[in-house]
Parts: structure tokens; sequence; C-alpha cells
DNA sequence: CGCGTTTCTGAGTATTGAATCAGAAAAACT
DNA sequence: AGTTTTTCTGATTCAATACTCAGAAACGCG
């Protein structure tokens, strides 16, 4: 949870610009930049309007932040996807769907502002891209376009197959009001989770996979 | 397109009614509501700011008579998939799955309102479940429920299926800005569209339905 | 053309929200 | 404790934005 960067020198203010990074990161991803305002980030976090100046220069700096925390999570994941990197390709992707899942329930923030903010365009995406996703999408595609080299995945064109089995893959964890309002349903229950992965790996992924590939996946 | 609910008694300053509505569309769609400004809209729409206000009385009210613009998309969808109400459950799913591709691709705007509101929660998703797509998705999840009846469809929550399809679906009509600076490529061409059907409909569909159901839908 | 109606605009007002700053409160250190 | 540094806040400033209104321009019709 925490970032050790450095060796964690202890720090007494820090833990309110943690507080507040963490508020400004699930406004930020549910609402949008604009859609925030400051006061309402302070009076969440329990702070006054101007502590948040005094942690942050300004507005686009607290977003910066709060995206910078995203990044440690991206950062984990491909380090903990390295480990496999000898495996045949549809075996890293099924890995990576899954490890996918796992951290976007853990940070739902994460796939909201990817949505918010590719839909948007502009600088901010840009931002994104260079220093949050670009990789991971990139390294997503590369292991897409091997699978269906190895004849293991349905040729079809590698970056609508990732940010298809992307979007697919984190609807209903983005979409939690809209399931909540239209349906009465909350999605995120233990047993709702376990389908959703279900869901995912042996509907989506496994409709776009050739069916000698689909036998190796099973149970 | 245009909204003949009376007799379109010729109107000129309706003209530029419409002209306003559509940008506003366009942009309250990718945005969100707070993100857009009446500057903005105005200097798009070619007119004075004080004329939005002449046409339409405050900001909320232009944003509710662009959204009733989309519900007219869907009360068509509605009326072409009516006359398939007989047809098995799988068929006529895939058969909405396909005119939803379609519509998508004409206006944009539809799935990224339910994309960026389903995230927000709050007053506007409710007024858009109640006026929108609520129906929709309930008449949906209804035919997902009988496919799985009829043993059509592998037994996932209907909700979580619905959603997950559409998602999937969209994600590369939503995500067109980040497609563009992540990928280079652009999905807005009539191959790209095309695959894009094959992808959602023998890919992700196919993935959720059981052997024998597939075997109808093959060419 | 004359005259009424519709449509539009420029010049404002009021509100909201980001950013500032002097100084209070708390913490750290000796 | 005393003093220095860090952390926080109330009051305020300044820019942006939704909205108003008196009147101009365009249009329709005899």
């Amino acid at each position: 949870m925490k970032s050790a960067a450095t060796v964690t020198p202890l720090g007494k203010g820090d833990r309110t610009a943690a507080r507040i990074r963490e508020v400004a990161l699930d406004q930020f991803s549910r609402l949008g930049f604009e859609r925030v305002t400051m006061a309402g980030i302070a009076q969440v976090a329990g702070v006054s309007q101007a502590t948040l100046h005094y942690h942050f220069a300004d507005k686009d700096q607290l977003w910066r932040s709060a995206m910078l925390a995203l990044s440690a999570v991206i950062a984990e994941e491909e380090r903990l996807l390295a480990v496999a990197r000898d495996a045949p390709a549809i075996a890293q992707l099924r890995m990576a769907l899954r490890l996918f899942l796992q951290i976007s329930w853990r940070h739902p923030a994460l796939g909201r502002i990817i949505a918010l903010e590719g839909m948007a365009g502009g600088e901010r995406l840009e931002w994104l891209s260079q220093h949050l996703f670009g990789t991971r999408n990139r390294r997503l595609m590369g292991l897409v376009e091997r699978a269906i080299a190895d004849g293991d995945l349905k040729p079809f064109s590698p970056a609508q197959v990732v940010i298809t089995l992307q979007t697919g893959a984190v609807g209903i964890i983005n979409l939690r009001p809209l399931l909540r309002t239209n349906f009465g349903i909350d999605p995120d229950t233990p047993e709702s989770r376990a389908e959703h992965e279900e869901l995912v790996l042996d509907g989506l992924l496994a409709g776009l996979t050739n069916r000698r590939a689909t036998r190796k996946g099973e149970r």
C-alpha cells in the first residue's frame, strides 16, 4: 500500500498528503478533472481548502500526484508478469487478464480514469498515455500479436482485441453506479467477483481463442 | 434525424436550436456536464452565448434536450427489434447486438454518455436510466435470461453479461482518442468497423454461447 | 413598404471556485 | 521550557462561467 520509494523517513504531514491524494484519486477518476472541486476534496479529506495548496502547488499537480500513485500499481503489475516471460503468449495473456482483473477490483480508479480521459482526449490523455498505461497497452498488444502468430488466438486486429478485452473486463467495475440504479445489483461482492472472473476468462477470452488453445486452459 | 413529434410545422429558428443541440450532445457526451461551457457550445455552434439561453432555459435543460434526441434513437431501435419478437432468444440477442453496434457507430454519443454518467452516478444517471436506457437494459437482460433458460447461453449472471457485452462492444468506439494517441490507429473506417463487428459477434458473443448455439451462427 | 413577431446579440450581473497570504496551531528539537 | 520548523487555517483576491435584459437585426405577411 505504501510507496516505499526511499527509506520512508517517517512523515507526519505526509500522512495528510496521502489522505488528500487518496480522496483526490477517487473523485478525479469518478468525475473527471473539472467536475471535482478543491473544496470538495478538502471536505472529504477533513482539512481546510488551503491545506491542499500547502501540500500541492495547484489542482493540476494534485491530479498528477494522484495519478502517479496509480503508476506504482502498474509497475508492480509489470514486475509480477515479468516472471512468466518465457511462457507461451496465450498463457501469458490469460495470466495478464486475471491479474488485470484483480488489480482493477483493488484499484477501481485505474480503469475509470482510462475510460474517462480516453473518451475526452486532450493533454491529460497524452500525459496518462506516457506516464501510466502506454507501455502496458503496448506490451499487451505484443502478447496478442504473438498469440495470433502461434495460432492460439483468432486473427483479429491486436489493438482492437486489447481494448475490447480491457473495456469488457472492467465494464461492471466501472459502471457500478449504473448497475445499482438500473439493475439493483451490487457487483462488488466476493461471489460476484468470482463469477465475473469466470465470465471474462472463460467467456470473453475463450471466444477469441482457437479450440486447441482453450482446451489447454481447462481445469 | 429530425424529431418529428408533431407535424414539423416548418421552423426557421428551430434550425439553429437543432444545431446547438447537436453540438451540445457531442460535447456533453465526450466531456461530461461540468466540463462543457455554454460559451464553448455557442462558439462551435456559431452563435452568441445569449442565443443558447433564448432557445433553452438553462444549461440543465439544454442537457436534457440533447439527451432526448438520443432517446428517439433508442425508440427506433426498439421498434426495429420488435419485429423479431417470436425468434429464439439467442437469435434475437445476436440481432440486438448487431443493431447495437450499428447504432453505436452512428450515434457515438450514446455509448459515451452511458459510460460517463454510469461511472459518476448521481441525479443525471437516474434521469438517464429512466428516460434513456433503462427499458433497453431490462429488455436485453430478459433476452439473456431466456437464452440461458433455453440452454443456448452459458449460465452467467444476466446483468453482468449485458453490461460486459455492451461495454466490450463500444470500447473501441468510446476510446477513439485513446486508440489514436496510444496505438496510432483510427478505428472508424469501413474495414475497421466490419472487423469490429466480427470481433464482437464471433469473438465475444461466441465465447458466451454453448456449442450447439454457435454452430447455428456460423456461415 | 409598414408593422408585428421571431430570432439574435452586446453589455452587463452574480456566483462559484482556484489560488494567495499572514498568521495561528502543532510538532520537533535542544 | 524555549525556540525553530513544519503544518494548517480564515479571510480575501481574482478569474471563469452561468444567466439576464434592453434593444438590434432578421423575418413574415398584409
